[in-house]
RNA sequence: GGAGGGGUGGCAGAGUGGUUGAAUGCGGCGGUCUCGAAAACCGUUUCACCGGCAACCCCGGUGACGAGGGUUCGAAUCCCUCCUCCUCCGCCA
């Protein structure tokens, strides 16, 4: 959520920077609201200050035992309440219209972020690798599966529909390794594991940003949770609410989770293999750092994700998302596309984003620093994927087959396989 | 699922309708004392919002004692709903 006074005083720049992110923005609404709100917060607190003394009035002469006097001064209150109750409706009013519009606008996009339309103006920042030159055809990684026995898709659809998988034998057991290879990369590396409810309640997604404006993305229980759409929702979260300390800063989590995603927009598109799916498994990471050290706690996030593609010997390209194209949250968005023979491209792996106090603003999320400021400031929120797994398990697939069919294992994975270097079909 | 008991400031713990934003203790911060430290003593110690102002650190006001509603001139204190924690019983991976 931005923040209502650095909006109401930055007027001109914040409709500018929704422009930019191609995000409707009713500047004039705004200010209408915003100045309707103050003004009866200011009529109906002048009445309560009547009220409150009055009250104390009241007291004094019931003490004294003037009944009559306190009786037409209740009257009086009497009147006042009434005339509160009205300012209060007021007040309400223009506080909820503004929440709305508040709790549906995206984060303004950094300085660094550049300008752009779409998908399409995303400046590539750097390429790690380069992409094998088969000497026969490669295949797409849902037929390996297939081949390989490792990926039943069919089954899948039979068990729960369209956009699950079904992983079996060495798939399950590649999906396990590449797993705790990553999160145990990550823990050595300075991050603090969790493990976390699979379930968050509206206050929850409401903290991060998917809540209220993209309901329909989320699977819903009958109970009124919902299934995560990634752990960054749990793992941001953690400290929703709560005052950190700044020598705690920056606090570096990470966690694997199982992630939901209904994909309602998406039909038709990468209807096949791993990379789209309902349920797809994930490494997050996600910091939380004191606002003038995020910047650089993006850059560190980003080389921890690029360190698992490396260790992974997998080629990729980091790109910076343009203004819009960024998501809801992020003032900033790097992601990193992993090569995929199959699309003859790079595709998205993981996104790592600075949500500056954006989050945090709406999950109350502070710091205390008493050798710098009085009082409390918000943090800054920061999460990246580290990696997405299925994707990561589709690149390895592709990038690791070999002439005769076989996928080699890359070597980082072989302890994580019990030893074994080659996946070979049953 | 059944029965009972709780949720107050960083922590502990008072407070059952009227200067209680909240006693007291601990902790924290500042000071006195000391060569220094400890002890002792004195002072201080929540947050959000509105208004004033050159000013977030000053002044005035409003709100906040798990959350939301109600009663009342007035609620931490009474009533209702919800959330949550604890104890016991039952059930269960």
């Amino acid at each position: 959520m931005l923040d209502i006074r650095f909006v109401r005083e930055n007027q001109d720049a914040v409709a500018k920077a929704m422009e930019d992110r191609n995000a409707r923005w009713d500047k004039k609404r705004f200010a209408e609201l915003e100045e309707a709100r103050r003004a009866a917060i200011a009529e109906e607190e002048a009445l309560q200050a009547q009220r409150n003394s009055a009250s104390k009035a009241i007291g004094q002469m019931m003490g004294a035992g003037k009944t009559e006097e306190a009786e037409a001064a209740k009257d009086q209150v009497r009147q006042i309440n009434e005339k509160i109750s009205a300012a209060a409706a007021l007040h309400e009013e223009a506080e909820t219209a503004l929440n709305d519009i508040l709790m549906a606008a995206p984060n303004l996009p950094s300085e660094t972020t550049p300008f752009g339309k779409d998908e399409n103006d995303n400046p590539e920042v750097r390429r790690w690798g380069t992409p094998n030159d088969f000497d026969f055809e490669p295949k797409a990684h849902w037929d390996l599966g297939a081949d390989l026995s490792i990926i039943d898709a069919e089954r899948a659809v039979k068990l729960a529909g369209s956009r699950f998988t079904l992983l079996g034998g060495l798939g399950a057991r590649l999906e396990r390794a590449i797993i705790c290879f990553m999160a145990d990369t990550h823990v050595s590396r300075g991050f603090k594991e969790w493990w976390c409810p699979a379930m968050a309640n509206t206050a929850t997604l409401t903290g991060t940003g998917q809540l209220p404006k993209f309901e329909e993305d989320l699977f819903k229980t009958t109970e009124g949770l919902y299934l995560i759409p990634t752990a960054e929702v749990q793992l941001t979260n953690i400290h929703a609410g709560e005052v950190l300390n700044a020598e705690q800063l920056p606090l570096k989590y990470c966690a694997f989770t199982p992630c939901f995603r209904e994909e309602a927009g998406s039909a038709g598109r990468d209807t096949r293999g791993l990379i789209r799916l309902h349920q797809f498994d994930k490494v997050e990471m996600v910091k939380f750092a004191k606002p003038e050290e995020s910047w650089d706690d993006l850059e560190s996030m980003v080389a921890d994700a690029e360190n698992i593609l490396q260790l992974l010997g997998l080629p990729y390209r980091v790109i910076n998302l343009c203004t819009g194209d960024i998501g809801f949250s992020a003032a900033k968005t790097y992601d990193l596309e992993v090569w995929l023979p199959s699309y003859d491209g790079y595709k998205e792996i993981s996104s790592c984003s600075n949500c500056v106090d954006f989050q945090a603003r709406r999950a109350n999320i502070k710091y205390r620093d008493p050798q710098n400021f009085k009082g409390t400031r918000l943090v800054h929120t920061l999460n990246g994927s580290g990696l997405a797994v299925g994707r990561t398990m589709a690149a390895i697939l592709e990038n690791y087959q070999q002439a005769d069919g076989t996928v080699k294992v890359p070597d980082v994975l072989v302890p994580y396989m019990g030893g074994i270097t080659v996946i070979e079909p049953e």
